[in-house]
DNA sequence: TGTACATCAGTGAACGCGCGTTCACTGATGTAC
DNA sequence: TGTACATCAGTGAACGCGCGTTCACTGATGTAC
């Protein structure tokens, strides 16, 4: 299935670099190197690619696996919205193009929830971390951490939204936005 | 100027109700009771069109000036965020849209330059209300007015994406939202 | 007052183009006897 | 071993369609004398 992932491969990366409006059969068959007469081979229509895209491109959404509950709370936090800016940066263009073809929302959804996926799924892992962190007492007991991880992976999106506006896809002040943002929830 | 602005609430409606993908010269034509042909009478090309429904029909970012002072802190800061969720929620699908249209970032980009105005623009004025309300003493003096409005901010337009993911256009739950959100950051 | 012309909002019908999709086909590789 | 056929990845060229855009036009209203 050498082919079926080029023309994933190549999909995905003509949604990122130039808009799902641009991301034709054509330019997609060009950018995966074959014809597109093949793309019909291996989805069933455009929408089908698409949606294959969606769930087999995702970016993965950045978990509490690899931090180190000896770095501290707050170093932690920065960590995890640093990995949330990140993700936001590069899965937003796409989420948010969706919007523009309500045609590709209604089955994108569907999709979404057959998996048990969401756009919430960042929101409840930070939600949960923060959850542990306070039974942990190491945050204080009267924190809210569903709240919080409202506004800390809103902030992230939103962040991300700024980035792509002003064509910034290195995003290198990425851990200076995280530390002020985590900064401002004063938990220490 | 009767037909430019039926065309340009036409298009704006369209463009809202249907996605930037479905607001085609005919469909907007169709939706201002008017003719294609005169679309062009009145704007030089599509692209000119939707810039004018961008910087002539934006939604109104809502501003401190209907605020009680007298209401409180958190009143206010509620009543506030409550403002921007109904904003992000009016004006996220269109923004969004563009993210899916390169063509269009770039003079939309501009056209907001020219005018002094941008996606910054909310933070900014929810900043500078936090900034005259530790100024007065009303909130903790180590309390940082930009970091706590990007966070208020940010996650208004990550719920305002929610609503629109799942196609809730009332939002009634807006409120409480707010509400939840504001208790978070613990000013009080 | 009538008349001749200018202006202006607005349109129906056509244009070329690029899109998503399909079709009939090729050529290499596998397989049965 | 050769031969006949099946399978399979892949393609060039065409298809119809809807898009943005333009064109030649109409009919109402204003205006000069």
């Amino acid at each position: 299935m050498a082919a079926r992932d080029a023309i994933l491969d190549a999909a995905a990366s003509v949604m990122r670099d130039r808009g799902l409006a641009r991301a034709t059969t054509k330019e997609i068959a060009r950018a995966a190197g074959y014809s597109e007469a093949l793309l019909y081979k291996h989805f069933d229509d455009k929408q089908a690619l698409f949606l294959a895209v969606l769930s087999e491109r995702a970016p993965a959404i950045p978990g509490t696996a690899d931090l180190d509950p000896a770095a501290g709370v707050i170093p932690n936090l920065e960590r995890l919205v640093t990995g949330l800016l990140r993700f936001y940066l590069h899965s937003f263009p796409i989420a948010a193009s969706l919007m523009s073809e309500r045609a590709l929302l209604g089955p994108w959804r569907a999709g979404l929830a057959e998996r048990g996926a969401g756009p919430h799924q960042p929101v409840e892992q930070v939600a949960r971390h923060l959850e542990a962190e306070r039974a942990a007492g190491r945050i204080p007991s009267d924190a809210d951490p569903t709240a919080i991880a409202e506004l800390l992976c809103g902030a992230a999106l939103q962040q991300a939204f700024f980035a792509n506006f002003a064509d910034d896809l290195e995003f290198a002040e990425a851990p200076q936005i995280a530390r002020r943002l985590v900064a401002a929830l004063r938990l220490g």
